[in-house]
DNA sequence: CATGGGGTCGTC
DNA sequence: GACGACCC
């Protein structure tokens, strides 16, 4: 049937508290928790470490309620940036978690910010085939729990703690006693393939916790099942540092007593729902009900899902993907902060703008992609609270567009005019989001090739997964050999970002690459490590020949380009000034300006075409840097000539593409990598913005005077009367209350209230942007 | 006022 | 696309 596959739940223990514990190991071991937003009753509790809970803290109470559970609690603040809680710290150590975890399959996908599935089937199986007959020893799983073969699985024994260290000290001991026994009888009794599955599963997971252990210095619990509904839920009953695997002849034992809400997915108004409709409270008790009666009560896919769910069967594969979706912030407004005036609602949307486009900057350069989607969030005071999103397409993500776009966005949610200072119902949460990415052509090649050139530098780990036979023993775990050393270079405390940097934009392009390659050894280790061991070259002395070559001639390239595309777009910009109005979809108008005016660079026609190409709206903003000089500008031409090679971007193009531009991608990664020339790489990368003297990168400039020009643009045409759509963004018009009127409550507001007029929105507008 | 600030997915 | 449900 369905126990096929193994799959695993990672999931770090009280992660935000673990972070600022390794930034500051004083707080090691204490009752600490991290919080946020310190002044009110002092904040509130967004992780709790486990010697604070054994006081009583949870997660969720405010400040001032945990010292009083513990008075010895370190209260740890989120930090706070634009005047808003920032996370970007957890992120990036999440990031890092991932990155271990992704050296071990390929198959690993990101649930949330400290959590992540993976598939372990086919690793299994390569190691299954190592092993040969060699028996697993319950020494081989030094912090694996059986569930189903433990009876103390309920949750009855934990409370007791409140006495303290010598209760709990002893409860572990003897707790380690029956973790034992069981583990051995499991193993021993081994009955069937899919349980040695399992097991060879628990195996690679101590692994795996053990390289997340020594590479980032964060622990994590761990569930291993055929499912990842069961994955989750296994990975809860063992908690701290420990990992917990699920035999399916278990599964109803487990099942026997787990209330529903447990079991993902139930735990809001469904669980409740059907604990209530069918009278039942444990998740075992469902067996009882026919597929058709379950239907009935719940829908028809929904039933299904439940009959097969509460037998231990789940179909949801794990996807491979590690990184996010989406790219976003928001804020509460709460009581008397709320936005009740434009003035207050264009501040905010712009702090929002700031980091939303600070991080989507990073997406383009760690991780080779960009938005093409940006959804703003909004709840407003009422009765019942209002929540509405407005999104549209956005081809550019620097600050202004994404704050006047937003505004633009959400502007006709503002019931008093927007002539009027006010803004009606005020709102009480507001977010901006990013979202909808395309892959940057850059650095994706085809897989082969670049495959075969990193391959030949790493030590040859075989599919799946670093071959590891020898086994963790104690919290002093071997973790693999080889690539490790690449690896676990560092990541001192207080430098995350850094080490971040170094390790992060390999691993993440080859995170995206993860969903689409087929069975290849194309593993992120290798291009991880070939960037290593080009670190370390450049430290030892040691060095490999083939990049020079390369690189030089990119270089090269690269002190022209800027100057070419500034007065091109110059002349573009004076040349078309309907360009920024309403979203025109142009691609081809504005590529063929931008050809034209400049007569002939190759190189640059195939950046804009290639970017036609994979933008079904095109636009020249976020240029894909540095193409290579011998790059086919005309068969790329033809392609997008083709309307059906447009909108099909698949594999097979993206293949031809990259067959092209091979050469170019080992030369940029090169280029990339050659810190040497520090000087000629400042100046050929920076240039100084004739009218705002900033500093900006070259390949950033065409962006940046388009920036300018929408400015300019927008003082000149005050009062045109044209609706505020904006430079690098295409809205779509809806209907503006369809979304406010739909439920029930009777209340509908009448549609013409609500109507804003553009000459007011212009209007608005404007003085948003003259105001900054 | 008071779990906030993230996220993902399914449905219409 | 908008919204709600659900999760941490």
């Amino acid at each position: 049937m369905s126990l096929e596959r193994v799959v695993v739940l990672i999931d770090m223990d009280c992660f935000y508290v673990q972070v600022e514990q390794r930034e500051q190991p004083e707080l090691k071991g204490k009752p600490c928790a991290v919080v946020q937003y310190k002044t009110y009753k002092g904040g509130g509790t967004i992780a709790v470490s486990y010697e604070a809970r054994d006081h009583g803290v949870k997660r969720g109470m405010m400040g001032e309620e945990a010292q009083k559970l513990c008075p010895e609690i370190q209260l740890v603040r989120v930090p706070v940036q634009r005047d808003k809680a920032d996370l970007t710290k957890y992120r990036e150590a999440g990031a890092e978690v991932i990155n271990v975890l992704s050296q071990f399959s390929k198959n690993v996908e990101r649930a949330s910010i400290d959590e992540a599935y993976i598939d372990l089937t086919d690793v299994v199986e390569a190691r299954l085939s190592q092993l040969g007959d060699g028996a697993i020893l319950p020494e081989m799983l030094p912090f694996t729990h059986v569930a189903g073969w433990e009876t103390d699985t309920n949750p009855e024994q934990q409370r007791k703690d409140e006495d303290g260290d010598r209760k709990r000290q002893k409860t572990a001991k003897s707790k380690e006693d029956t973790r034992k026994e069981h583990l051995s009888q499991w193993l021993k009794d081994m009955s069937s393939e899919t349980d040695k599955r399992l097991a060879v599963g628990a195996l690679i997971t101590e692994e795996m916790r053990a390289a997340v252990l020594k590479q980032t210095k964060f622990n994590c619990s761990a569930g291993i099942a055929h499912n990842k509904m069961l994955a989750k839920l296994v990975c809860g009953l063992n908690k701290p540092r420990k990992q917990t695997v699920l035999p399916h002849n278990s599964v109803q034992a487990v099942f026997r007593d787990l209330p529903i809400s447990k079991v993902r997915g139930l735990g809001g108004k469904l669980g409740a729902a059907v604990t209530q409709d069918l009278n039942v409270t444990n998740m075992g008790d469902l067996v009882k009900y026919t597929e058709q009666e379950l239907q009935a009560k719940v829908g028809s896919k929904t039933g299904v899902w439940l009959y097969r769910t509460c037998r231990g069967f789940e179909d949801e594969p794990v996807r491979p993907r590690q990184l996010p979706k989406s790219v976003g912030c928001s804020k509460n407004f709460l009581g008397k902060s709320c936005l009740n005036t434009v003035e207050k609602v264009k501040f905010w949307l712009g702090q929002l703008s700031e980091e939303v486009s600070e991080r989507l900057q990073k997406e383009e350069d760690l991780n080779n992609r960009i938005p093409k989607s940006l959804s703003v969030y909004v709840r407003q005071q009422g009765k019942p609270p209002t929540t509405s999103t407005r999104s549209c397409s956005v081809h550019s993500y620097d600050a202004q567009t994404l704050s006047r776009t937003a505004l633009s966005l959400i502007q006709n949610l503002n019931r008093a005019g927007s002539h009027q200072a006010a803004w009606v119902p005020a709102i009480i949460n507001l977010g901006l989001s990013a979202s909808k990415f395309t892959d940057l052509p850059k650095f994706r090649g085809d897989n082969a090739s670049l495959d075969s050139f990193f391959s030949s530098q790493s030590g040859g780990a075989s599919a799946g997964g670093p071959s590891v036979i020898s086994v963790p023993q104690k919290s002093n775990g071997k973790s693999p050999q080889g690539l490790e050393n690449f690896f676990s270079k560092k990541s001192s405390p207080g430098s995350d970002s850094e080490s971040l940097k170094e390790i992060g934009p390999t691993e993440q392009r080859v995170a995206v690459d993860a969903g689409t390659p087929p069975k290849g050894d194309v593993s992120g280790k290798n291009i991880v490590s070939f960037f290593k061991k080009k670190e370390n070259a450049k430290k030892e002395g040691v060095d490999g020949k083939e990049m020079q070559r390369t690189s030089h001639g990119c270089e090269t390239e690269s002190t022209e380009k800027p100057k070419n595309f500034k007065v091109v777009i110059n002349e573009k910009r004076n040349g078309s000034k309907e360009d920024l109005q309403e979203g025109r979809r142009d691609g081809d108008i504005s590529r063929k300006q931008i050809d034209d005016g400049r007569g002939h660079d190759i190189k640059e026609e195939g950046e804009s075409v290639l970017r036609g190409f994979f933008h079904s709206k095109s636009s020249r903003n976020h240029s894909s840097r540095k193409l290579s000089p011998d790059f086919k500008g005309s068969e790329l031409a033809k392609d997008e000539d083709s309307d059906s090679s447009r909108k099909e971007f698949d594999e097979d193009t993206a293949s031809r593409l990259y067959g092209e531009a091979k050469t170019e991608v080992q030369a940029s990664i090169e280029e990339s990598l050659e810190d040497t020339d520090v000087d000629t790489k400042k100046d050929s990368d920076y240039v100084t913005c004739d009218r705002c003297q900033k500093s900006i990168s070259a390949w950033d400039l065409p962006e940046h005077l388009d920036f300018h020009v929408a400015m300019d643009l927008q003082r000149r045409e005050n009062g045109s009367g044209t609706a505020p759509s904006t430079s690098g963004s295409t809205v779509s018009h809806n209907s503006s209350v369809k979304t406010v009127a739909g439920k029930r409550k009777g209340k509908q507001q009448g549609p013409a209230a609500k109507k804003v007029k553009s000459d007011s929105n212009s209007k608005t507008l404007h003085s948003f942007f003259s105001q900054k």
